[in-house]
This record gives structure tokens, sequence and C-alpha cells, in this order.
RNA sequence: GGGGGCGUAGUUCAGUUUGGUUAGAACGUCGGCCUGUCACGUCGAAGGUCACGGGUUCGAACCCCGUCGUCCCCGCCA
């Protein structure tokens, strides 16, 4: 027995025909004489009938089959009865009637029904995923994953892009996020570090000519985890020779036109919009801004710096800022909803959320008293604030101010209903940054990372103002989730040293860890660029997912656990030993 | 490292506020009946380490302490 159909293949046109289908028990209707199992396979459901005039022997064999049993059944396809058709299936117009079963396994009960929408524990489906798996939306998930990456390769195949391997046991590098470490058995006491990305590498691959690289590859960080957040994630990896900012994000725009146009038959228009690193945060408080909705922030601290609001004024003479976010016609949103936003806000750290709301004649207000008529027009022009608006402020350095408002505004757009199902947005967001102050470390690190190139003309703050120095980086932003960053890199071996420097490395800490990376950019290092993206939260964003888990076939746990495999376990003595390394619990 | 939610039948939950007889429901499962169903119907039955450990109490799913797991978030994620 062959199997000669998928389950979603048979129509009208194969009336009379015989064939052998092969798949899962999706459901078995056993009416005493006839019964009806729903055959399941990857593509389909074809329903198989067991007639026992037909043939009374495989009637009898079919008594026992249930969920999931897997079976070959042959048959001949038949036109359903008049009025018996079942217009939710592609093939419910036919039926095969059986004439010989194989049962090719058994199966137990599974531990919940194997269909879209079920309501069951993440827990349950981690711990049986295999067959969490056979749902049609986690195949469909995963299919979708597997069809993206080719349209990816074809694109960049296409480009004259090559796709070459990097390794996976390579070596630490400082900065940047945790690493997971490989002991190695035949050098004693040394580890491997499993990369993080393979910026380096692709890199080295530019100077060595290749011109134009990519990967899809897996990249480790031992951080904490998210939704949108695993120890091993995949990363779309690219890197050019010969390029500036616009030849980059010229490829990204093409490949996710390409792929929106290919997956979802949606047609994005490009060139994307694109904000500077310091307009994002002007306007929305984060560097990777939804624009799927308005409610822009606009600070006030000019306004309200004089005012009698001590909140306020203290902060403005203090340094800090405040801004304000006007959600138009909230004048509704009750005092509980208030509060709750204003707990909202205090996860980032944000100490109130002062609010007015505009009535027809009044601002109804615990802090509208203090503010002088002018004032009030003041902030009334800056706002654009109208009758029926609610508007909310908060006041404390720039960081929190960002942090609270920013995010405040993406739940107030959930929350009020502004986003639009089914809209994808890209934003590219530019000019970041080089350094940010660490202030437990009381030194400069790269917000990027360290080989990312400043902007030309900013060369010379590279001493006196640090923070002011902006870099040739670049994030892909879409719908909120940062889907991708990049930038042109330092070519140069005088200003990468410089960089290390202003990093606060002397020259044995930078020649001891990057030595290699130096040396190669004394060899003809042509000027390149590059990128990544983040593959799992592409397809995610695709799938209309809200945790990359979904959109990854066997995902961790928020503790970074494989509920599957039980990973991470307890190595052997012998394993240690041979290791030469002694755990220490202690 | 921190904040919050959850953990009771195979699954999803109720029961915990106010401790008290035999821990319920739905779906699923198993068995009987049923020849046109497709969420088949119908009659019946089985199924529980109330996450784990300790404590309080005459008595704990329920109160207290601790532990574990899982989810969301802050920190962290060059």
């Amino acid at each position: 027995m062959r199997k000669t159909d998928h389950c979603n293949a048979l129509t009208i046109v194969d009336i009379g025909k015989e064939v052998v289908l092969m798949g899962w028990v999706q459901r078995r209707r056993d009416h005493g004489g006839v019964i009806f199992i729903d055959l399941r396979d990857r593509e389909g459901i074809t329903q198989v009938v067991f007639n026992p005039e037909i043939s009374k022997t495989v009637h009898e064999k079919a008594h026992v089959i249930r969920s999931e049993y897997v079976l070959g059944v042959k048959g001949k396809v038949c036109k359903r009865p008049d009025g018996m058709s079942n217009s939710n299936l592609k093939t419910g117009e036919i039926e095969v009637i059986v004439t010989e079963l194989k049962i090719l396994n058994t199966s137990q009960t599974p531990p919940f029904p194997i269909e879209d929408n079920i309501d069951v524990s993440e827990n349950a489906r981690l711990q049986n995923r295999h067959l969490d798996l056979r749902r049609p939306n986690m195949q469909k998930n995963i299919i979708l994953r597997h069809k993206t990456g080719r349209i990816i390769r074809e694109y960049l195949n296409n480009l004259g892009f090559f796709d070459i391997e990097t390794p996976f046991l390579t070596r630490s590098t400082p900065e940047g996020a945790r690493d997971y470490l490989v002991p190695s058995r035949v050098n004693t006491g040394h580890f491997y570090a499993l990369p993080q990305s393979p910026q380096l590498f692709k890199q080295l691959l530019m100077i060595s000519g290749f011109e134009r690289y990519y990967q899809i590859v897996k990249c480790f960080r031992d951080e904490d985890l998210r939704a949108d957040r695993q120890p091993e994630f995949t990363q779309i990896d690219m890197e050019m020779s010969f390029i500036r900012e616009d030849d980059i994000i010229c490829v990204a725009e093409g490949m996710m036109k390409k792929v929106f146009q290919e997956i979802l038959d949606m047609n994005m228009v490009t060139p994307f919009p694109r904000l500077t690193y310091d307009e994002a945060m002007s306007r929305y408080g984060l560097d990777k801004p939804d624009i799927r909705f308005g409610l822009e922030l606009r600070e006030v601290s000019d306004i309200v710096a004089g005012s009698n609001f001590q909140v306020f004024s203290s902060v403005v003479k203090k340094g800090g800022i405040v801004k304000g976010l006007n959600a138009k016609g909230c004048i509704d949103l009750s005092r509980k909803e208030i509060d709750d936003l204003t707990a909202f806000v205090a996860i980032y750290k944000a100490k109130g959320l002062a609010w007015i709301k505009i009535k027809e004649n009044e601002w109804q207000s615990p802090i509208a008293k203090f503010f002088t008529e002018q004032e009030k027009d003041a902030l009334t022009k800056r706002l654009d604030i109208a009758p029926g608006d609610l508007v909310f402020f908060v006041a404390d350095k720039a960081k929190v101010v960002n942090d609270s408002l920013g995010n405040l505004r993406n739940h107030l757009g959930k929350k009020l209903g502004l986003i639009k199902d089914n809209t994808f947005k890209f934003l590219w967001v530019t000019h970041f940054p080089l350094f940010e102050y660490n202030e437990d470390e009381k030194r400069y690190e790269a917000l990027h990372h360290p080989f990312t190139s400043p902007l030309e003309d900013h060369y010379d703050l590279l001493k006196q103002n640090p923070l002011a120095v902006r870099s040739r980086a670049y994030d892909l932003v879409l719908n909120g989730f940062e889907i991708g960053g990049g930038s042109i890199r330092i070519h140069q071996k005088p200003l990468q040293e410089k960089i290390f420097e202003a990093l606060g490395m002397d020259t044995k800490s930078y020649e001891d860890k990057f030595g290699f990376l130096l040396s190669a950019l004394d060899y003809g290092a042509p000027p390149h660029g590059g990128m990544a993206l983040g593959f799992d939260r592409l397809v995610m964003l695709l799938c209309g997912e809200t945790s990359i888990r979904e959109v990854i076939a066997f995902p961790k746990t928020q503790k970074a656990a494989c509920l599957l495999t039980q990973a991470p376990s307890i190595p052997t003595n012998a394993q240690l030993n041979e290791l030469s390394l002694k755990v220490d619990l202690s």
C-alpha cells in the first residue's frame, strides 16, 4: 500500500478513482453501522467511510480505531449523497469508501485535542510539543517560516550574496550579552563561546573579498527570556562591501517587500519612512516606535518651567523634562482607569502621572489650578488640546519620561483600539548615539557594538563629547518591534583603535581581545557594512502571533528549559572529569 | 536580582473570601445502543498525590511558612 494522494487533494473530478490515503485519525463518528473517519495529513482532511455493506471485515476492523491512530486506507472516491456535502472541507463533496484498511500505528489518547483554538496551557503544549506541532495553526506557522526563509535565500542569492557558514565554537568577546560557554576537552580549562552573532566573522569575510555574504543562522545569548526573546534565536545576517547606508537599507526593503508580497500578498510601499533616533525619542519616547497610530508625545518643559506647579518646575530646574501625551477624546476614562495607567507608568519608574480632562469651559484636574492662562494657551497649542481630550504628563529624568510615556502610548494604542488589525508599518530609525554611559561601571559603552562607524563629521566629538557622537547605525522597526539592525562598520585600524580607547580599553586589552580584527583591518579592509534581521520576530509578525515561541518548533521556557527533552541536565561525573570541571553549588 | 498572575480529573475551570459529611462541571476517555455523520446522537460508567514539603487546627484544596514549575513585565538583552 502506497500513499497516492494528500488528504486535501481529492474533489469531484476524482470520482471513481481508486486511491490510497495515509494519515492520522482526526475524528471518528461511529454510527454502529457506518463509521465515518476524518483522516488528516499535513495538507488537509478527507472523510473516509467504513460501510458494512461494502466490506464487513474492514468495517469490523475499523471498530478499534481511535483518535490519532495512523491509518492507510485504500478505497474509491465517491460523490457524497445529495445534501451530505460539507462546505467547510475542501474535500467536502467527496468521500473515500474504504475497501482495505491498514492500521499503521495505534495511539494513546492525546492529552489535548489536535485542533486549533484549543484552550490548553502552554506547559502541556510544550511537554507534548510533537503533538502540539500537529495542530493546523502550528503546522501553518512552521511552514510559513520555511517559506519565508526560502524567499529570503532566493532573494539574496539573486543579488549575488554568498551563503557562508561561520563557526559556532568561537571565542568569547567582552561587552554585549552573556555568552554561553562550551568547555574544551583538549584545551583543559579553556572555553569556547557560542556566538551572540557572527559579527566579526562576517567582517572578516568582507576583508577576505567575498563582497556580499548572508546566512540564516542561530545566535546565542544567555540573557533572561521574554515573549520575543529566546536564548537561541535565528538571524538573517548580511554584510556588503563598498556600500553606504542606503545600499543595505535598499536590500532590506526589497527583501521585506518581497516577503510580504509572497507570504501575505501585501504590497509594502518602499522606501520605508525614516526617523533619526533623536526624533524617534522626542516624538515617541522609544527607539522602536509603533507608527500604526498617532498619540505622539510633546515636550512641554519650556512652558511649565516657570509654573506654580512645583512638581513640574522643580524637575525642569534639576535638568529633567516634562512631556505630554494627548489622548484625544478620552475624557470619559474613569478614575479607576487613570489609576491603572498610573500604576502602568510606575513600572517604568515614573513617580506619578498627571492628567487633565478638557471640558468645554474648564480643565478638570488636580493640577489645573497651578497654570496661568498663558501657560494653558501654550499647552493647548503645543498639545493640540480640544474639548473632550484627556492629557497626560510625566515629569522626570528624560529616560524615565520617555520610557513611561512611550510605553503608555503603546498601551493606550492597544487599549483604545487605535491599531487596525492586519496592518504593518515599517520604519527605519537612524543616527543612533554611538555611546551610552554606564552609571554602574562608570564608563562609556557602545550602544550598538564597538565596530560601528561614527558619522564622519562627528570624529572630532569622540574625545570632547562622546555622548553627542551619532553613528552610522540603523534599526528596522515593524509595528513597534525591533526586527533588525545594522551599521556601516569601521574599516580602518586607527579609527577602530580610537573607539576602543573611548570605551576605556588600553592597548594591551584591545590587542588581546580584538588583535585578530585589528590586524585584519590592517590588510586592505574594504569599506563595508550590513545588518541582521530577527527571523523569529519577523515570522511571528507575519503569522499574527504575539510570541516567537509560536514560530519556533522547539522553544524554551522562561527558565531556558526544554520541557520536552528536559534540557538542561546534570552532567555525569565522567563527563565533568574529562573536562576537568568541578561543580560548586555553594 | 525584582514585581505580578497561575498551579484542583487527560484538558479547561468552579470550589479557597468565611477550614467541616462522599472535592463538582464541561469537554475528552471507556462501555451499551445507533447505517449518513461531520462538535453525530443517546444511555451508562470510570477517572483526583487539590504542584511539592512543612506548620497551625479536633479537622486544611481552603489559613501560615518554604520550595518548585509556568506565563507576563522591570532590570538584563554590544
